[in-house]
DNA sequence: TTATCTGCAAAATGTTTGCAGCATA
DNA sequence: TATGCTGCAAACATTTTGCAGATAA
């Protein structure tokens, strides 16, 4: 957490009491949040959440999390990783990225039914050659 | 498309107009589209478009794409698989899903520069014993 | 003929913007 | 003190709902 205000100061950001709050909420959280939790928890606006959300998510402090199951949500960027969401409690758990993870033992789920994988990239069409 | 109808009508659904336009666009369509392009393509009402996009849904016939880029979109069901997002002309391919999939050789992508993962399933606390 | 479907209007939900006053540096 | 930040109000975007008239069976 020190390291996040660290950066916002040297970027010329200044921490404020939400800010603050908002860092705080998100280390503390064992998953990740959506917009109303997060101003709920951090008592404040949600147009405020809004707005800091989107300075953390540029700076590189926060990573967005859509899955089918709920609001977009928001967690602490900790590199890349991939994601389990329980679909009954609606819990989301990291997974390191790689070719031999082995998700059930691996983070206590129990059950996989389905799975989503996307890329992102250039087409033929697009990609400067 | 004669299959889809088949079924709808099986299921007791009527054959409507925009029914048909709305299948025929998105047999037609080369990529996923959005709400208001079907609407567009189909010259009908958004409203109308949501209505049977969520029956072609539920009666399995469309499966909705959520990327990181637009609007959701939706496109006939074909199945398992995956999908590669040109983050440029947002064109969205289909890949099949396997442990040794090639991506930029199998589909005109020449650079991949993201991917995501996720998996939905049953936590311990929520999976039944 | 009649129950379903469509389109319009409007409500509901989620997100963004403008601006006055507050608080950090 | 001065600029950036917050909260309120309101605009905007997307999706859902209610209802009267149109249409498929």
């Amino acid at each position: 957490m020190e390291g996040a205000i660290a950066k916002l100061k040297n970027k010329g950001y200044r921490i404020t009491l939400a800010r603050k709050a908002l860092l705080r909420t998100l280390y503390e959280a064992a998953t990740p949040l959506t917009i109303p939790e997060l101003a709920a928890r951090t008592d404040s606006n949600e147009v405020s959440v809004y707005r800091n959300i989107e300075l953390f998510t540029i700076e590189n402090l926060v990573e967005i999390i859509h899955t089918t199951d709920s609001l977009p949500r928001y967690a602490l960027s900790h590199g890349h990783h991939h994601h389990i969401v329980c679909t009954d409690c609606k819990r989301i758990v990291h997974v390191p990225c790689g070719p031999e993870v082995t998700i059930p033992t691996h983070n206590d789920f129990l059950l996989i039914t389905d799975h989503e994988v996307t890329y992102y990239g250039l087409c033929n069409k697009c990609c400067p050659s």
